[in-house]
DNA sequence: GCACTGTATTTCGTTGCCGAAGTTTCGGCA
DNA sequence: TGCCGAAACTTCGGCAACGAAATACAGTGC
């Protein structure tokens, strides 16, 4: 397996990105091919993952941003507030509501006024929505185990911890605010990440 | 840079995703901590990428969709194809003509019907284009280069390496069909990837 | 008690994306 | 030549996400 990183470039098995990053080369050339190819890559897989989860979802009734929405209402025990979804699942207020909507039309979630501040909303994982979620776990599990399958433990390992240094250096809003440059607006777009 | 992985968990640094999935560790005990790590990692510095895009080419008076638009126009040497941009932005077809029909309005491409084959159009960047791309293109590698540049070079590669594996997995439509499933439609998500 | 500031959630209007259907053109084949 | 399936692009209808503003409430200071 490991030995794979030893064959000479020629016989080395090009993806996609190879592709991609060659052409840019000409246009591009002081862009480091590595770190180019490691973004696309992250890129192209989290958007296959997406696909993948968005037809295999499909087949329990259910569309990816709903699936995802019941997944992380699970991942609080079933019981959350629509804040705790915005910021579990990166997404607008606006948007937490019009999921919460559909969600409760189905019957797979419940919204009740919070008795002890009533600003909030207590949302609740009926049991017909903790059925579909179970239903449709193990599929969208698969293609992940699948893919990060054909690294060994340790290289699985390997890759989780150097992407931790990378994501590390994202959630620190600013490394060197060099103070000289008033630096428009980092307002949002970096508090809103850890969220 | 293995020295890191020599550190003690309690020393070690803890991102996001750390808390994460050891949220989620109670609830699915199967689930490979460092898949789940890595693949929570990439959506995650996937989306801050493209939020500090959408912030970063706003200076220049781009939109992150029409400043990729321009991007992939250019990788293709300013000229392209609709279907050509459609392939290498993995779009849907009609929202290529929506983004090039708000590019023309501004006055960054023309459309022309090609002249051999009269099905096509053959788009082509203007200078005004070319100026805009241009002008917002730094401040885009900027923040990737910023935050892998807390690899090693030799990270970098690794990295890289690590995921054109996984990624070639992903272009592999299904490597072990194991026909005890009947494998509910693979049709579009699978073939459409490489697109 | 009352204004004030901050937080939680929803409403509203806009936008981009997508799937599906439609139109024109191409290429092969009789 | 005339037909027919496939290809390239567009139009259409609908949906989900977003930003901004509105609403409702909590906590604080006076």
């Amino acid at each position: 397996m490991t030995r794979a990183t030893h064959r000479t470039a020629a016989e080395r098995p090009r993806d996609w990105t190879d592709g991609h990053v060659e052409r840019w080369r000409p246009v591009l050339p002081h862009l480091d091919p590595d770190v180019e190819g490691a973004v696309t890559r992250m890129s192209k897989l989290t958007r296959h993952l997406g696909r993948v989860r968005e037809q295999g979802v499909a087949d329990y009734g259910l569309q990816k941003h709903e699936f995802d929405t019941l997944h992380g209402l699970a991942g609080r025990g079933g019981r959350a507030t629509p804040s705790d979804l915005r910021a579990d699942l990166n997404l607008a207020p606006a948007s937490v509501t019009g999921r919460l909507e559909a969600l409760e039309r189905r019957g797979f979630v419940v919204r009740t006024p919070s008795s002890d501040d009533r600003r909030r909303v207590d949302v609740e994982l009926t049991e017909a929505g903790r059925l579909a979620w179970r239903r449709a776990l193990d599929v969208v599990g698969h293609e992940e185990q699948r893919l990060l399958g054909v690294l060994t433990p340790v290289e699985r390992r390997q890759l989780s911890d150097l992407l931790r240094r990378v994501l590390l250096a994202a959630e620190q809003p600013v490394p060197e605010a060099p103070a000289d440059r008033p630096r428009p607006r980092t307002d949002r777009a970096e508090t809103g990440w850890h969220g």
